[in-house]
DNA sequence: TCCGTGCACGCAACCGGTTGCAGGCCCTGG
DNA sequence: CCAGGGCCTGCAACCGGTTGCGTGCACGGA
């Protein structure tokens, strides 16, 4: 007994077309290509697919089409308050175009981000992935199925979207050499981090060029308590100034240096990076800057551009950075050490309110 | 000329089946039903699919099945901090079920959050959302469509995970009364928020049973700015205690009391919620400590237990919480108050290492 | 030797849209 | 009045797996 048919919890092309009396290729047409249809024949068929709920298949649609409306960001950790800003405005970006996206989280692990990208491969139209922990070789290889675009990963032949810190870095080394610091350290990140690589090869060129003495202490993960595990090396390491892979490493090592007594920026001066948490900080962290959301933005912009047309092969691009002077730091220790620490936040510096801005 | 038959980017079950010289329903059951057929097929259908490098269509797979393999997760704003152990907890749930999560920022409007839940309606088996702002008619709704799990909003006959942050802001008014303070304020977040409303009630509540004097003070968008514009309110009110929305308000107030001169704890004791910046603050932040990755985890969970057998109803999931003392609450002020803000941080009260818990 | 039984696999319809192609209709120009 | 040309719309194949049903075959028992 064929007789009732059963409605289905949501109705199908069918449905629409016999309700509208047309054909199912009408009613298609009437949301993907309208403008092949008379006007009258669009308005009738969508108050009907209105008027029944109507919602396309997207699953149906990605099988005939191939266009998924989907794209998938991957990110190290995203409780890492690095990528959150970052993923927001990827999100904006991609939700403008109406595409969804994906979120995978590698948990810093290389064959977890291999596993992902492998899995997000069959069901979207793109991929970014931020901070790419990957062998170049891989990445390739992933990017040979599907289109991907890098964020803070320089690979060359595959479309990227780069933070320039090496400015910023370049400015911090400066400032810091201005306040009559000679001895410095580098809290280092990830060691697969590009940006690492970049930073630190940045903080060389700009000690050697200022004349200033350099040492380096890893910290591998960025975490907070990484940074606060580094502070006895670096106490013992003899600087007046340190700069961090990271604000999060930098908020650890100001923790460590509050807990071990030690004052900032009268003792020791300290410079983060990213302008991510360093506005709530205290005292409030001098750092680089970077308009994490943009990177986002861009990143699916340009995504969605590679998808469009397939002639942006070798896209870099780069976003500048710059250095935000706020409390952490000062003149070099050997002049504060005369003094104790009488005066803790905006003693001897004329900077509380008013940012100012170095940089490229 | 069909002679040249262009292979594709990725292979399809055909192709598969002509190398292995069997059918397509072979190909299919040797990667979804293999125990229903010889394990030499299918080992030799593997060994060729792999050889090709075969993937099996996830949309194709989609429309005859209904099974998505995906699921999504929609939150206020992602760059609250409460929100990325969340997203984590949860995502790691879903991977290890084998699916791919859809991450919405609904940027805690209504009716963004309102397009996300429909637009992800389509193209995935369940959803969970986490501090819905949305009308509970309107969750409903939705709810009707797709498997729906919350977290923290409670609404009957939706699968929901609770973090019961009443049994913690009552140990936390508690702890502020044993400390000797008469009148505490409250900085309410967003009015649509479960949450809110739940806090609200519950410092309520436990004020009047402790015979508190209580004042709310609203803070609306829960973030660190919007906690830094309260202070003036704050200092107007006569208050000695402080219990916040949430951590990143507190924090906003304590950078706010900082430049305004007043010391923590010494004149005014802070309390946070969530627990999720709280460790990082200065002074360390009292807080009601909430395991938010777990209650991601929870509800991925909970939602899988949904989509397997639909009898799961009006599951109700709890999770409690605790006081944790840290450094942002001390006796009332009328006390400190005789005395002017000579040592900041660690005066007055033994506390430092060692965090002291409370709670249900 | 013949038939019943069950395993292993193939056939073909189906999921729900999309799209190249063809055909009907109407309008215009000769 | 007829031919030609557009404009709309329908037909039907197709996207790539999945699955109910049926069949061929081997094997065991009578």
């Amino acid at each position: 007994m064929p007789e009732t048919e059963a409605p289905r919890g949501t109705p199908t092309i069918r449905e629409v077309a016999d309700a509208a009396g047309v054909s199912r290729a009408t009613v298609s047409r009437a949301f993907s290509r309208p403008e092949l249809l008379k006007p009258s024949t669009v308005e009738h068929v969508q108050a009907i697919a209105g008027r029944l709920g109507y919602t396309p298949n997207v699953a149906a649609r990605a099988l005939s089409t191939g266009r998924y409306a989907t794209l998938a960001l991957v990110v190290p950790d995203i409780a890492n308050p690095f990528f959150p800003p970052l993923v927001r405005g990827a999100q904006q970006a991609a939700d403008q175009a109406g595409y969804c996206v994906f979120l995978g989280d590698s948990d810093e692990s290389p064959a977890r981000e291999d596993v992902l990208l492998g899995r997000f491969a069959g069901q979207v139209e793109g991929i970014v992935s931020a901070s790419s922990r990957l062998a170049a070789q891989v990445v390739r290889r992933h990017a040979d199925r599907r289109p991907v675009v890098l964020v803070n990963r320089d690979i060359k032949g595959i479309p990227r979207v780069l933070i320039d810190t090496a400015s910023g870095i370049t400015a911090a080394v400066a400032h810091l050499a201005e306040l009559g610091h000679r001895r410095i350290a580098y809290v280092s990140g990830p060691q697969t981090s590009w940006s690492n690589q970049q930073r630190r090869r940045a903080i060389q060129r700009a000690s050697s060029a200022s004349g200033l003495e350099l040492v380096t202490v890893a910290a591998r993960r960025p975490t907070y308590d990484s940074g606060v595990a580094r502070v006895l090396d670096l106490l013992a390491s003899g600087v007046t100034g340190v700069v961090a892979f990271d604000d999060v490493v930098a908020q650890g090592i100001l923790a460590g240096l509050a807990t071990a007594g030690v004052s900032v920026p009268d003792q020791l001066s300290v410079i983060g990076c990213d302008d991510v948490v360093a506005a709530t900080t205290s005292p409030p962290l001098t750092t680089v800057s970077a308009r994490t959301d943009e990177a986002g933005r861009f990143a699916v912009e340009l995504l969605l551009r590679v998808l469009g047309s397939s002639d942006v092969r070798d896209a870099r691009y780069v976003l500048d950075t710059r250095l935000i002077v706020r409390a952490t730091t000062g003149p070099a220790a050997k002049i504060a050490s005369r003094s104790a620490n009488r005066t803790t936040s905006g003693g001897g510096r004329a900077m509380q309110a008013g940012r100012k801005i170095f940089g490229s």
